[in-house]
DNA sequence: ATACAACTGTTGGCCATACAACTTCGGTTT
DNA sequence: AAACCGAAGTTGTATGGCCAACAGTTGTAT
């Protein structure tokens, strides 16, 4: 455990890190009230305001209600990943006790399609670098991916050996960081190059994953499709009044 | 569109649903650059504090980025539904121009299930009202929804005619509002009963959105299964370093 | 006993200020 | 030509204050 309070990190950060993990120990139980925005601003030191924003963090992301009029209310006691998990196979394969296992199958520059273009925010002369990807959960073919890079990061993870666990860490070293990204999840019918890949017939069904990711300055990183087997995985998304990241669409 | 900017709404609401329009409506264009937060400020006579509320709600909606330095960029120019729209099949089907339908296909009281007894946090012994309906979307069925209501709600949802469009809207109007929500998607098979009614083979994939939608107190208000027919229906999720509503699970 | 009123505690909304951290750009120096 | 430096512009972090709106409770009056 150890809270590792990273010295950088902002207060209310800090400080809403100590409250993940106090809830997440049932310090005040499921349901229950946490103390006023007042006493939690003199016990930590720092004004209400601080307060206020390390609380915002937790409501976001569904842990507790707020509502004018009375303490705030506990609504989950399980400890919620962060951004990272999401964003990396391996990072969420590590998280949840299993060994993750990549292999480049197919890796190659090719001029971009329109639906490249769309994604990537490129012009049609730019080159992208396709790669197909297959993700192993403990020895075992859980997701196909088909990714597809802009130039400058594909250049970084063009040379990368095709047993690479985690592209997104490498990206990272490289000074490549993911800041916003966009899902779409729908339901999609195994073509023969996923069936050969993942062990299944064509036509089973998959669970698709399509990612757009962006970098802090919305320049996109990376347009991704992935293909899950069914039955081991599945998406929770928390929204509420309060922020709305969760739509449906039709036809896609 | 007659921006209707409601009275009761608070300054930074409205500040970003005018951001919202003016974004939709390509004023800063894709990836253009919002003006910052003093020109908003003295734009709309307001605090800077004001302008950054109404912009963190921009943000979370993954409408714009944000970051230290320089000015914000518009991510995407698409409008985003709100909250009732997700939360409501009814009033979703109609802001995308379909016809929404509804039918009551079974509707009983029975005592609860430990699984239902978890998510609707109540006891053993309180009998839960459990809904079967039907949803179609202009004359076509799309969708089987299993909900369980408990006792309160329940007994303002029993005496509804079985084919009331809209239930959320019926308890708004009850004084009954949804203000978080937790999804679950994964992927399902038909069975028996799902394929009588959406007139698909047993075995067929479905899309399976379980939901658990609680009231500004945090208390369960109703805990859903809807399975949808694939190919017309996909879900969009934004996360980002500010929030991260997303995450990913095994088992389920 | 029931309904109403007043009071307390708590969060929401808005303002003003100050400084820190960072990006960008232009000019200077090497 | 390239690297460095500094100034201007912008968002992030934090403080402090004030009042409004609302929930819950307590006490009062009917």
């Amino acid at each position: 455990m150890s809270a590792m309070t990273k010295a950088g990190e902002p207060r209310y950060r800090r400080i809403a890190e100590e409250l993940r993990t106090a809830i997440a120990d049932h310090a005040y139980g499921p349901g229950g009230r946490l103390p006023s925005e007042e006493a939690l601003a003199a016990h930590y030191e720092v004004s209400r305001g601080t307060i206020r924003q390390a609380l915002m963090l937790l409501r976001h992301d569904g842990l507790v209600t707020s509502r004018r009029g009375t303490r705030r209310v506990v609504l989950h006691d399980a400890p919620v990943q962060d951004f990272a998990e999401m964003q990396s196979f391996a990072r969420w394969a590590r998280s949840i006790g299993e060994t993750p296992q990549g292999t480049v199958i197919r890796q190659a520059w090719h001029p971009s399609n329109p639906d490249e273009q769309h994604h990537l925010r490129i012009t049609p002369t730019t080159p992208v670098l396709r790669v197909l990807r297959l993700r192993h959960l403990s020895n075992r073919p859980a997701m196909l991916e088909r990714t597809t890079y802009p130039e400058p990061v594909g250049a970084i993870v063009e040379p990368l050996p095709p047993d690479t666990v985690s592209v997104t860490e490498h990206l990272e070293r490289a000074g490549i960081s993911v800041a916003d990204a966009e899902h779409t999840i729908d339901l999609i019918r195994a073509d023969p190059e996923d069936a050969e890949h993942l062990h299944c017939a064509v036509g089973d069904p998959l669970l698709r994953e399509r990612r757009r990711s962006t970098d802090p300055a919305g320049i996109p990183l990376e347009w991704s499709e992935d293909r899950y087997l069914p039955g081991s995985i599945a998406f929770v998304v928390h929204n509420s009044l309060a922020s709305t990241p969760l739509t449906r669409h039709l036809n896609s």
